[in-house]
DNA sequence: TCAACCCACTGTACGACGTACACGACCCGC
DNA sequence: GCGGGTCGTGTACGTCGTACAGTGGGTTGA
C-alpha cells in the first residue's frame, strides 16, 4: 500500500479521521465519506479505521459531535429569554452552517454527549423561565432545534458534486423550468421562482426564519 | 428465478413497485428499500425494476411523488390567511406523518411535480395575502414545509427494526442514561427526560409546533 | 399464417461498499 | 531481549447499484 510519504507517516488518530471527513464531506457531500476512501485519504488499509472507530456509525457520532462541540454557547446575560433563545439558536446554526452535508447528523445525537447535553440543559431552561412546563418545553426545545439543523440542511442539492459551475448551471436550469410553468396556475410560484430556487448564502433567509422560530415560542407560551 | 406464483405473475407496474417500495420503508425503514429486495419481493429479477425506474434516485423521486400526491389540499375559504395556513400545513403533516422514514425524501422534491406545485401556489399566496413580499414569502414558505417534514422526519430511531419490543427497550435505556446524569448540571434535561425521548404519537407535539409557526409567521410578518 | 417487431424481463458480470478474521510489525517497561 | 499492548495489513465475504447483451411472448402487418 502506497504510504501518503516515503518516510514514517502521522500516526492516524480519532481526531485526524474526523478532520478529513468533515472536509470530505464539505467538499463532495456525505455519501463521499466512505471507509474505504478515507482510509485511502490517510495512506492506510480501510481496515485501519476499525481501530479508531468501531464502525462505521460510530464514525459518524464522531462526525456529529465535533460538529456540536463547536457551538460556542454565548454566556448567560439577564436580557430577557426570548433575546438569549435567539442567541442560543443563532450559536447553533453559526456551527452547523458550514457543513450542510452533515447538519442531518446531529438530528438524533445532542442528547448522546455533553456539548449537546449543556445546549439541551440551557434551552430548557430558558423555556422554563418563558412559562413552559418541563413537557411542553421539551417539545418545544426539541423542535427549535431540529427546525435549525433543517434550515441549513434542506438548502443544498443532495450532494454537492466537484464543479460549482455545475451548481449554478443547475439553478439556472430549475428556475428556467419554474418559469415556463402556466402563468394562469402558479402565478405565485413563478414570482417567487428565484427565492425559491436561490442558495441560501445570505443571512437574511437564517435571520428571519430564526425570527421566526422565536416569535412562534413567545406565541405559543401561554397554554 | 421463483415467481410468486406458479400461475402467470401479474405484469408488474411503476405504481406497484412505489406502493410495495413504501410499504417496506414503513416497515423497516428506508435502508430496506433496495432495488434488489423489491425485485425478490414481486418475484422478478432486480433488473426488471430499470425498465420502469430509470435508476434507484427516479425510484426515490417516485416515492416522494407518492408522498406528495396524498396531501388532501383543503379548498379556499374566506376565513384569514393564517387559519387557512394552518390547515394547509396540517394537511401536509397528516399525509407524511404515516410515513416517517420517506419524509425526507420530499424535502428537495416537492416542486419536481404538479400537486407539490399546487402546494406551494397555495402556500404563497397565504403569505402573500398575509402580507409578505414574494421574496420573503418564499424565504417563509420553503421553511414552513421543511419544518413539518423535519417535524415527521425527525422522531423515529434512524430505521425501525424488526421487533417493536427493542424499540422501547432502546427508549427505556435512553431514559435511564439522561436520569443517570448529575442532577447539579442537568436538572432540566433530567425533568424533561421523559418528553425529550417519548416517541411523538400524540397529537399534541404535532398541534403544539404547528401553532409555533403560525403565530411565528404572524409575528415576523411586520418587516 | 407467419415473420417481424417491440415490450418486459432474464442472466451475467463489474466495481464499490461495510466489515469479520487472522496475521504481523512496532514500541514499551521489565 | 522479550512479552504484551497498540496499531495496522491482507484476504475474504456478502451486499449494493447497474452496464450490457440476450430472450420469450404478445401484437401486428402482409
Amino acid at each position: 500500500m502506497a504510504r501518503k510519504s516515503d518516510v514514517t507517516r502521522p500516526r492516524l488518530s480519532r481526531e485526524a479521521i474526523v478532520a478529513g471527513a468533515v472536509a470530505l464531506a464539505d467538499a463532495e457531500g456525505l455519501d463521499a465519506v466512505t471507509i474505504r476512501r478515507l482510509a485511502q485519504e490517510h495512506g492506510v488499509t480501510p481496515m485501519a479505521m476499525y481501530w479508531h472507530f468501531s464502525d462505521k456509525d460510530s464514525l459518524l457520532d464522531g462526525l456529529a459531535e465535533h460538529l456540536i462541540e463547536a457551538v460556542k454557547l454565548p454566556a448567560p446575560t439577564d436580557a430577557p429569554w426570548d433575546a438569549q433563545l435567539r442567541e442560543v439558536l443563532a450559536a447553533f446554526l453559526v456551527a452547523v452552517r458550514p457543513h450542510p452535508a452533515l447538519a442531518n447528523l446531529t438530528l438524533r445525537r445532542i442528547l448522546a454527549a455533553e456539548p449537546g447535553l449543556e445546549i439541551a440543559e440551557r434551552v430548557l431552561e430558558l423555556l422554563q423561565r418563558a412559562g413552559f412546563t418541563p413537557a411542553r418545553g421539551a417539545e418545544v426545545g426539541t423542535f427549535l432545534v431540529c427546525s435549525i439543523i433543517t434550515l441549513v440542511a434542506a438548502d443544498p442539492s443532495p450532494a454537492p458534486p466537484r464543479p460549482e459551475v455545475d451548481e449554478d448551471q443547475a439553478r439556472r436550469d430549475k428556475l428556467a423550468r419554474l418559469a415556463s410553468l402556466p402563468p394562469e396556475r402558479y402565478p405565485r410560484v413563478i414570482a417567487a421562482g428565484p427565492a425559491l430556487v436561490a442558495c441560501r448564502d445570505g443571512d437574511d433567509y437564517f435571520d428571519l426564519n430564526i425570527d421566526l422560530l422565536v416569535e412562534g415560542v413567545r406565541g405559543v407560551r401561554r397554554r
